[in-house]
DNA sequence: GCTTGATTTAAACGAACGTTTGAATTATTA
DNA sequence: TAATAATTCAAACGTTCGTTTAAATCAAGC
């Protein structure tokens, strides 16, 4: 990081995912973002210039070393896989395990960042859906061909459908899971990472080895 | 139903729901919707009393009448397996049917109403969230319930967490299949509703059946 | 055809928004 | 310590927001 963290400039961040994730873009004023993060309000204009640039800020926090933390397993993966290809478990865990370990770190976001992830997919601000789905287009393609590989019997369009399904699985499963342990009255809940990691791995796994 | 629609109501309704799908809630103003729908700004609040308000019914009136489709698909397919179980399968067509076949019809919202559900679950208004969570327990547990006598050997918790994996991997499929579209190249497009319908329900299946 | 109620209209309200400004303050360097 | 740059601050800018008001227009019943 070429770029040393002002103090300012990271309470700023913070109060911004914090009020963001709780309230969402329109309704998350920079007057809120200042008095949470105990600065001026004009401070964000002196760091950032402009509120849309704070949250382009903000989600680049978190959104790039995500991104770089998956496609660092799956070259792992890979590489020790030599010429055999990567089995379906493993590249599914290569592409879940980094977000759920974020949750698992508060200091990085936490379930947070998850929350934002869902906004920016669901609300079309001009102006954050490139950046998302350029981001997770450029992903996909790398895990595409990894499960090409593993599933050969797939046609590539087939692949490309059963990735975006398992991807919306988990997806849906860890971001919206409030919704599961309403519905199951408390019984499901979103704990321990290795627990769940396997239980969307199994569901995926065999979804996507389904004979089409 | 009681109330019979006035044109100048109708009118905002639509305009609404353009607006909001394609702009999000927060970013869209009653005079941009009075316009969008050729009425007097106050008409909002004389025929709704309030933003909220408005937002509710816009909300309302595409929802129950989808919860209420699935329901009876549902209840159809139990009455016609008598004692036996309904298939998986047929479950989760009874589940994501109605949704599709929305999608369809521009008449009734279209894709547009997608939209409006993915933004429901991502921005955390408190006004919105208590309705959707409320609309979505209630009917998981009838299918949750049709789920477990299809798959006796499923735990309630192992199916609670495996109707949730479904429904994400179906609702994501469809919520944002601009996303797939795009990384797909756009060879990946979601035009048929059997083809589409067929490839979710086949993938869901074999999760779901997959052994713990 | 006048009356009564429902609806539409133009105009204004106060509040909250993002942003700008210029002076005050703090930190840095010589 | 003096000079220079970086940062903070209180105050105000113009705009837009949701909502309200009171008069104007429309529809229907007797």
């Amino acid at each position: 990081m070429a770029e040393q963290l002002h103090a300012t400039k990271l309470a700023i961040l913070n109060a911004t995912e914090r009020l963001v994730a709780r309230h969402g873009f329109g309704a998350t004023s920079l007057r809120a973002i200042t008095a949470d993060a105990g600065v001026n309000l004009a401070a964000v204009n002196y760091h950032f210039a402009t509120k849309d640039a704070l949250i382009l800020a903000m989600l680049n926090r978190r959104m790039k070393p995500l991104n770089e933390t998956r496609l660092a397993l799956l070259n792992r993966l890979e590489a020790e896989a030599g010429d055999a290809p990567v089995p379906v478990e493993k590249i599914l865990d290569a592409l879940f395990r980094p977000v759920l370990e974020l949750i698992a770190r508060p200091s990085k976001g936490g379930r947070r960042f998850l929350r934002l992830l869902a906004l920016c997919l669901a609300e079309p601000g001009a102006y954050l859906k490139p950046l998302v789905q350029k981001e997770f287009a450029e992903k996909t393609r790398r895990f595409h061909r990894a499960l090409r590989r593993a599933l050969p019997e797939l046609s590539d369009v087939e692949a490309h459908w059963r990735l975006h399904f398992a991807y919306g699985s988990f997806f849906h499963a860890v971001a919206h899971s409030q919704v599961l342990e309403l519905s199951s009255g408390g019984r499901c809940r979103l704990t321990n990472v290795e627990t769940v990691l396997k239980r969307i791995i199994t569901f995926c796994a065999a979804g996507l080895r389904s004979p089409a």
